[in-house]
RNA sequence: GCCAGAGUGGUGAAAUUGGUAGACACGAUGGAUUCAAAAUCCAUUGCCUUCGCGGGCGUGCCGGUUCGAGUCCGGCCUCUGGUACCA
């Protein structure tokens, strides 16, 4: 053997094999079991970064992993192709969005070739192929036959001088990010599916998912936001364009006699025919139209209102209450109305000390909490006060006491209420497909027929930078349906869409007969382990769990949830920063690569931290992982020349070992137990790497005897089995030499010895008030009696408790005795 | 603003169920080898104190529970992710 680790031999030995071998690809096998494992799939925005990298070694190892477990794995790759960057890089280079988009799929698939990644190439695909698109395209129209597709309008951020709709990402301190102009919002027709039908089952669903990380499911059901509350009428004291009342919404219904005003929002149609009247309001809306529709630009702008001069009549006291409008309601959000109790509500609070509204207590603390309603407003729930005849009832008798009165006056009911909006999937964008429906010259609309699909988007176009090329091309939207001429809808849709069912498309890609083939979608999936970024915790993966409940109730699938496990990896920064390229601290894995070979990056990334973790970016602990894999190489080497020189066979009865080598073994079989626990339950792959480090490192210092060799030699065969689906190259390298001829990708993986692990003696720790004084080594089966006997007379805790009187002897055992004195 | 995380040596981290804080690495320092260097090997390496043995302190900050807290509870500070049109 090469007495030199050479990786990029070795790497393009093993993958050369596996390709000729074609060891990745999978296909239906009912009598194994099936393991589907999948990693996000990549925006194909040039070429792979450090993220990609961490992110696709931890679905590999897990993969490779279940497959040695005997399992039948599929792990596949594909593009998320459709986007906005792939436009803005289209104009600025000149080219097309999909040209540029194929190109970078080419080079990024020859880069996580050379990483040795187990993907099932065979099944890949692009979400900018008609192939894919048509079937969502055909599920959304299926989608509108049901009722679940509308068409409403919604605000876009809009740049009065280019003419255009932004993205919130275009926005840059309320302005375009090309020609800095204030940025206005705008409401124009839009398609929404709705999401809000299933918002009580993605709820429920989150219970049912034992394999997601808590902090996912929490931050989904926050989203969701299901709340319990009462919807109430507050009458006008005069009508204003036919509307004589309005309804708010609330979750404190017990704050309701604290009502000091009302707000709406500047899109309310009570606000809308005010200020047809009073120019200044209509001054106020419309400068409450000025910023960006995204909610933290919301949250940080100033609160800004107005009064209307309009009052409205409390429903309870009946006592006239000024309605005002304010440019933090919104009117997206319930009814684009809501009531105010600035004693009670920290935001009411600020803006009534602001507005010189009143602020009027009717909650008093309970216990010790303090009010003082000149600091603050006091949010806590309590007792009610200055609330007539609901005085002293606590937050749940004072919420039916008032909904009862409010539903016998028929002004109120009980309700609950969901803070998720339906998904508005409109894009006036060009890269992305197409939404397949028709509109009518006389407004409406039709799906279009599935005979008619796809509705291809064009890709050899040029981009101007302000329209989207469909949109500006008159003939484009020309169309005609049973000798009707009508208009293709020249909006696209939210690329969220593409990734919401590409899990699924991945267990039938070829399939030509419909958007799935439930016998392999109900073969594969759900998908075992899902791999993927935090930042994908909310949007994405609740936006798949929709789909795939509503491909489930499409008859296309059978299970309720799409991804049993996940494990939400963590970021890659540098100097304490997200790598990224406007902050030009970018490591390039390309020449990582070509320096150190694929094992070591793969390697670096795994060790230097546990998955979920964000990762720190270190030039020298790379150079370190390049190091134990030369040193692994090194000590097989030299062990198979001992070997030769001693012409030593493997030893199959251990019995008679020496203690050393007996202590040797055991750390052997220990470490086995480690890794597998490491890999499948704990996901710590860092922690399993610094146990074979550990086991490595005890081997070298095994004696040259027969028994020696034997024990280095399985010590070492299971080091390089417990790395092989961290280190896959030099793994299959090092099996070969050691003798092996079958594929390592197929080794069974090793169970720990029951008999080696065995111990004659521990180690206890003695501890005097706590603190450490002196250990024990006592054999295994010393009882508590003896090893508080042991404890107390050892010297070292003589000195510390001379003098003091024992007070309790705590022992726990197999770890230590605490002797309390004083 | 709101929701969710994170904070431990010079650095990345470990401590899995409340039980020896710093495993495993990186870096640094000293030494071996070498004509020299690279590579490799050995030793030391939380802070303070001590010639040494030893002792004290120490897991963002303040407080609490416990025989015992990095871990549990209450209150802060800082950083990160998400916030519905970045993906």
């Amino acid at each position: 053997m090469d007495r030199q680790y050479q990786p990029e031999i070795v790497e393009r030995a093993a993958q050369q094999q596996w390709e000729a071998n074609r060891s990745f690809e999978v296909v239906m096998d009912k009598g194994k079991e099936k393991y589907y494992c999948l990693s996000m799939f990549p925006y194909p925005s040039g070429k792979l970064h450090m993220g990609h990298v961490r992110n696709y070694t931890i679905g590999d190892v897990i993969s490779r992993y279940q497959r040695m477990l005997g399992k039948n794995v599929l792990q596949p790759m594909g593009w998320d192709a459709f986007g906005l960057p792939a436009e803005n890089a289209a104009i600025s280079n000149q080219t097309a969005p999909a040209k540029w988009t194929y190109a970078n799929i080419e080079y990024m698939k020859t880069q996580l070739k050379r990483l040795g990644f187990g993907y099932d190439w065979s099944r890949e695909f692009a979400t900018c192929h008609p192939d894919y698109y048509r079937w969502e395209q055909w599920f959304f129209t299926r989608l509108y036959e049901k009722g679940l597709v509308y068409k409403k309008t919604a605000a876009v951020n809009w740049c009065p001088n280019d003419q255009t709709v932004l993205a919130n990402e275009q926005v840059v301190d309320g302005c375009c990010w090309r020609c800095d102009t204030r940025v206005e919002r705008k409401e124009i027709p839009q398609w929404f599916i709705r999401i809000t039908d299933y918002a009580e089952e993605l709820l429920s669903g989150l219970d049912t998912l034992d394999g997601w990380p808590e902090q996912v499911k929490i931050m989904q059901r926050n989203w969701i936001g299901k709340s319990r509350g009462l919807d109430m009428t507050f009458d006008l004291t005069h009508t204003v364009a036919d509307i004589d009342s309005f309804t708010v919404y609330t979750t404190r219904p017990d704050t309701l006699m604290g009502v000091t005003y009302l707000s709406l929002a500047a899109e309310h149609p009570i606000a809308a025919a005010l200020a047809e009247q009073n120019p200044e309001l209509q001054r106020f809306i419309t400068e409450c139209r000025d910023q960006s529709v995204s909610e933290a630009d919301m949250a940080a702008m100033e609160k800004r209102g107005m009064d209307t001069g309009l009052k409205a009549i409390h429903p309870l006291s009946g006592r006239e209450v000024p309605v005002w409008v304010a440019n933090y309601v919104l009117m997206e959000y319930g009814s684009g109305a809501v009531m105010a109790v600035p004693a009670h509500d920290q935001r009411d609070w600020e803006f009534a000390r602001q507005y010189g509204l009143p602020i009027e207590q009717v909650i008093a603390p309970t216990g010790d909490a303090c009010c003082d309603l000149e600091e603050a407003a006091f949010v806590d729930k309590g007792v009610l006060v200055n609330s007539g005849e609901f005085d002293g009832l606590d937050f749940d008798g004072a919420f039916d006491a008032i909904a009862g009165k409010l539903a016998s006056l028929n002004k109120g009911a009980v309700t609950s209420n969901f803070r998720l909006r339906d998904w508005g999937v409109s894009r006036q964008r060009y890269w992305g497909s197409p939404i397949p429906m028709f509109n009518l010259p006389d407004g409406g609309e039709i799906p279009v027929p599935a005979d008619r699909l796809p509705i291809l988007l064009p890709e050899d176009v040029e981009m101007d930078g302000v329209r989207s090329p469909i949109k500006a091309d008159p003939q484009w939207r020309k169309a005609e349906l049973n000798g009707q001429s009508l208009e293709h809808e020249t909006d696209t849709f939210d690329t969220f869409m593409e990734s919401s069912w590409y899990y699924a498309r991945f267990t039938c890609p070829d399939f030509e007969a419909g958007m799935l083939d439930p016998e392999a979608a109900n073969y594969w999936l759900p998908v075992d382990q899902y791999v993927g970024g935090i930042e994908h915790a909310i949007l994405h993966l609740l936006y798949a769990r929709f789909f795939h409940k509503l491909m489930r109730d499409e008859g296309l699938l059978s299970s309720d949830e799409p991804f049993q496990r996940l494990l939400c990896q963590g970021m890659v920064l540098k100097d304490g920063a997200k790598m990224s390229k406007s902050k030009g601290n970018t490591v390039d894995p390309q020449q990582l690569i070509e320096r150190y070979g694929a094992d070591t990056v793969r390697l670096f990334t795994m060790f230097a931290s546990p998955p979920e973790q964000s990762l720190e970016w270190n030039d020298s602990a790379v150079e370190g992982a390049h190091r134990f894999l030369r040193k692994l190489w090194k000590a097989v080497s030299d062990h198979l020349e001992a070997c030769q020189e001693s012409g030593e066979t493997a030893l199959d009865d251990f019995s008679g070992l020496s203690q050393p080598l007996r202590d040797l073994r055991r750390k052997t079989h220990e470490t086995i137990a480690k890794v597998t626990d490491d890999f499948g339950r704990r996901q710590t792959f860092n922690t399993a790497i610094a146990a074979v480090m550990e086991l490595l490192n005890e081997l070298n210092r095994c004696t040259g005897s027969p028994d020696g060799l034997a024990v280095e030699r399985e010590g070492l065969e299971t080091a390089v089995v417990l790395l092989s689906p961290i280190v896959p190259h030099i793994s299959h390298a090092l099996w070969g030499q050691l003798g092996h001829g079958e594929p390592l990708l197929d080794c069974p993986w090793p169970l720990a010895d029951e008999q080696a692990l065995l111990k004659q003696t521990m180690r206890i720790v003695v501890q005097v008030n706590g603190k450490v004084r002196a250990n024990l080594d006592v054999p295994v089966e010393t009882d508590r009696k003896a090893l508080e006997q042991l404890a107390t007379a050892h010297e070292s805790v003589q000195r510390f408790t001379d003098g003091l009187t024992v007070r309790k002897v705590i022992v726990v055992p197999n770890k230590l005795v605490n002797i309390v004195a004083n």
